[in-house]
DNA sequence: ACGAAATGCGAAAACGTTTTCGCTTTTATA
DNA sequence: TATAAAAGCGAAAACGTTTTCGCATTTCGT
């Protein structure tokens, strides 16, 4: 249990000063070949790495980003984890992750400890709750102390920082088009409540696409789910009060529950029903049909989320270039479930 | 952008010293009630917290755990990060993760960053490089300066360590025992290769139960994938060449795979052939027919490797119990794939 | 050979904490 | 009233770095 190498401690061993030690491991001119040699082989035959928390104290900064998001569990958001921690490494940068569970008072703690010098910025999606209370005091706080903030797909116009979005309208609206195109007439959408952005977006979309072609929207052709957990039989009578020949759902749990409810109500997929959903999961990949997907990319949002926070971390203080939104394209992933 | 707040500037704002502030906001006995209070309010007005970086350097403990995965888009693995993230913040802690992407570098570097004051210790599963090599040197090099591990799911027993596993011999012995109790008599075992641990043991605990039955087990009934992005072909060639009555897969893309795989073969599940996988997650709960599962308690096992880091990390330095290795029992999750 | 320049190294401050110790000043004791 | 004890506060060290500055020694130019 060797303690933990220090430039005092090679100092001491080598009988130099530590500021020796720091120079010569950083290759200052000041010293000379022969010590610095001597003190790098020294250092690298006893395995010395520099600790980093005193680097973090001396420099005031960390490389450490954090990601505060409302679910682990979840293809998605996983998927965006994944692409911020490459990115992140690729640019020698850490993740910390906390989830909030979708509750403002765990997202605010969270945030709060992390705050404290413990990142340099952070990458984030709100939790339902604070997207509904649309109480942002906490993301004020520390835009206020200087720590940029970059948010992905459930954000606020309300606080100054970058955002990486799809265009929820737009891809609900294709999508939309997409079932029409293939003679579809009487369609049905399966979403969210209003105040999670993405549902009140893609239900956006969604109308705008049947009004243009002249078509009305009902409200009995919008099933607005609060809890996913209990979607089934919401689903089931939502579907057999509705003669549907095509769904749009916001979420693949969503699609797959509507699919074998339909298949058990004697409907055959995609003959009699076609079915689009938001998110590319392992779900659409291997439901039985497969699901024709709005692939949401969260491998690369989550990847320019990195990017952007990075770019800002390292740009000097001067040039405060304004805030942007990145508009990430979504594509359709045409499966078994649209003919 | 107003400065982060710091003991120094609230020792001059308030025209004190440094160590009276300090003092004060910890209550300490040696500072009057008036000074104290004074500084108290002013603090809390100005919403001060104590920068935590510091607070790492002066304490050596940095509250933080740092948990390495093969993989993060993964639910099992998800579940587990969601388990500890949890255990490891109601007592304080933070987790940093990382990702080895099952590359034996990538492991090694990101341990090596960590490991260099970053972390108390770590919460790591191996990659498959490193269980195939078998080159364990960077996870020594980590015990050896007296950090702390516990590994789960994927270990080894040539680590001083904790660890945290299923007793995947028993569950894989009963799940094929289950089969068998149902009048299975040809049963077929999906797999990985034996340097996964996991593999190994799953597939000796099949054989195991097919002999204690006085079946003989042959090399046929057994598929090792190497690669599971190209499973499909494997495994309905497979599926084709024998006549099986019962399926173990040993995880849900696997199963999946072979029951759509059997479908298309006209036969019909359960009644033809039955399926037990391992790993219960999104899939088995959702395809056609849903799946018998083995759950797998990722969360549990997450939650239990994080408490028993802690409890380890918060101990005396002298009393250096010897290391445990904590089996979590699975469970058998019927449903349509089994009769 | 003398002064100037270059070379090689160490002392000390700084980052933000906590904590030990010591110094004043006040209060209590005899 | 003199002295001891207690109360209230500040100085300084420590955690492990980096970096500026200053000092001594050597090398160079004339």
């Amino acid at each position: 249990m060797a303690q933990k190498l220090t430039l005092k401690q090679i100092a001491k061993d080598l009988n130099v000063s530590i500021s020796t030690v720091s120079k010569a491991l950083r290759d200052s001119y000041e010293i000379s070949e022969e010590t610095r040699s001597k003190i790098k082989d020294y250092a690298k035959s006893k395995n010395y790495k520099p600790n980093s928390i005193a680097l973090s104290l001396k420099n005031q900064k960390t490389k450490k980003i954090g990601i505060v998001i409302p679910e682990i569990v979840h293809h998605f958001f996983a998927t965006v984890i994944s692409g911020a921690e490459r990115v992140a490494n690729e640019n020698g940068y850490q993740v910390i992750i906390t989830v909030s569970d979708e509750s403002f008072d765990k997202e605010v703690v969270n945030m709060e400890m992390l705050a404290n010098g413990s990142i340099d910025g952070f990458i984030m999606s709100l939790s339902k709750e604070t997207m509904d209370k649309h109480d942002l005091h906490h993301l004020r706080e520390v835009t206020n102390q200087g720590m940029p903030i970059v948010m992905f797909d459930r954000v606020t116009n309300d606080i100054a920082c970058d955002k990486i979005i799809i265009d929820d309208v737009a891809a609900a609206h294709s999508a939309t088009d997409f079932l029409m195109r293939k003679g579809r007439k009487n369609l049905g959408l399966i979403t969210t409540v209003d105040y999670v952005s993405v549902g009140r977006l893609r239900t956006q979309g969604f109308k705008q696409a049947l009004t243009e072609r002249a078509y009305e929207c009902e409200d009995h052709q919008i099933l607005k789910i609060e809890n996913a957990d209990a979607c089934e039989t919401e689903i089931e009578t939502f579907l057999a009060k509705n003669n549907f020949d095509g769904i749009l759902a916001v979420n693949e749990l969503f699609a797959v529950t509507a699919s074998k409810a339909l298949q058990k109500q004697g409907k055959a997929i995609p003959q009699d029903v076609a079915i689009v959903a938001f998110t590319d999961g392992m779900l659409s990949k291997y439901a039985s049909p497969t699901l024709t997907t709005i692939g949401q990319k969260g491998e690369e949002m989550g990847g320019i989320a990195a990017a952007k926070l990075i770019e800002r971390l390292e740009k000097k203080e001067g040039d405060s270039e304004s805030y942007e939104t990145v508009i990430v394209k979504t594509s359709l992933i045409e499966r078994e479930s649209t003919p």
